[in-house]
DNA sequence: CAAACAATTGAACATATATTCACACAAGAG
DNA sequence: CTCTTGTGTGAATATATGTTCAATTGTTTG
């Protein structure tokens, strides 16, 4: 068994292989930033939240209503969402319109439905 | 403010698209469902284990080597990813050989390291 | 200006989650 | 069979996270 200072100090069982991958992996931020982006998409508030807005860019209170929650619990989600850029919006008036920021989040959506479908 | 029971009994700000999209939305179950999938690839340790998957085949002991993890914590991360069906593995002796289970696995990779990349 | 409303925020609480540790189990090796 | 090794699992702990409630901001309207 390793710890964290010594691990792979004896050769593990394709230590070659081992090798070839430690050197072609991506680096340490890299990797933590995407577990971040999806973290945001982890949650069933806010994958409902997302996927109403890939049919329409709606308000806040318009998601709530559409989600049965309070605005307050909707707008701490879109806080999340907006971190990490995956939704953008527009004030008009009293509202604040969301909306999805690029095409890459549809293509998630998407990509894990399909992954669901099997 | 709206509460569970009576949400959107009055006119919400832009009341025809809020209907439009609650009928458009998928039911409950997928898109809890596909927050359950998200939520596999949403920690950085399941992220690097992935992405190490992406480039070859694997030993839980490897990995562990990789990651400069212990293997106990290796093998928790990998039973999250199993429940998903996001990984699949062979016994080899002593050994389990891990791979990533399909294409969308690598996708959702590939599109979420786009979607930083911005 | 005052009231109403949309949205945001902070604090508090409950729940979920990741890691560590200890142990169990199976599969060679001696 | 006994020992070692690779892996899986349960309990425990610390941390992270989601929701609710209360309060605040900013905008529109009377």
């Amino acid at each position: 068994m390793q710890n964290q200072e010594d691990s792979c100090q004896v050769e593990c069982v394709h230590s070659d292989t081992v090798g070839n991958v430690a050197a072609s992996m991506a680096d340490e931020e890299t990797l933590f930033n995407l577990a971040e982006l999806f973290k945001a998409f982890a949650d069933s508030t806010r994958v409902r939240i997302l996927h109403a807005l890939s049919f329409s860019e709606l308000c806040v209170c318009d998601l709530a209503c559409i989600l049965k929650m309070s605005s307050s619990a909707v707008s701490h989600q879109l806080r999340v969402l907006r971190a990490q850029k995956i939704v953008k919006y527009r004030k008009e008036g009293k509202n604040a319109i969301y909306s999805l920021d690029d095409d890459h989040v549809s293509v998630l959506l998407k990509h894990g439905l399909d992954h669901l479908r099997e």
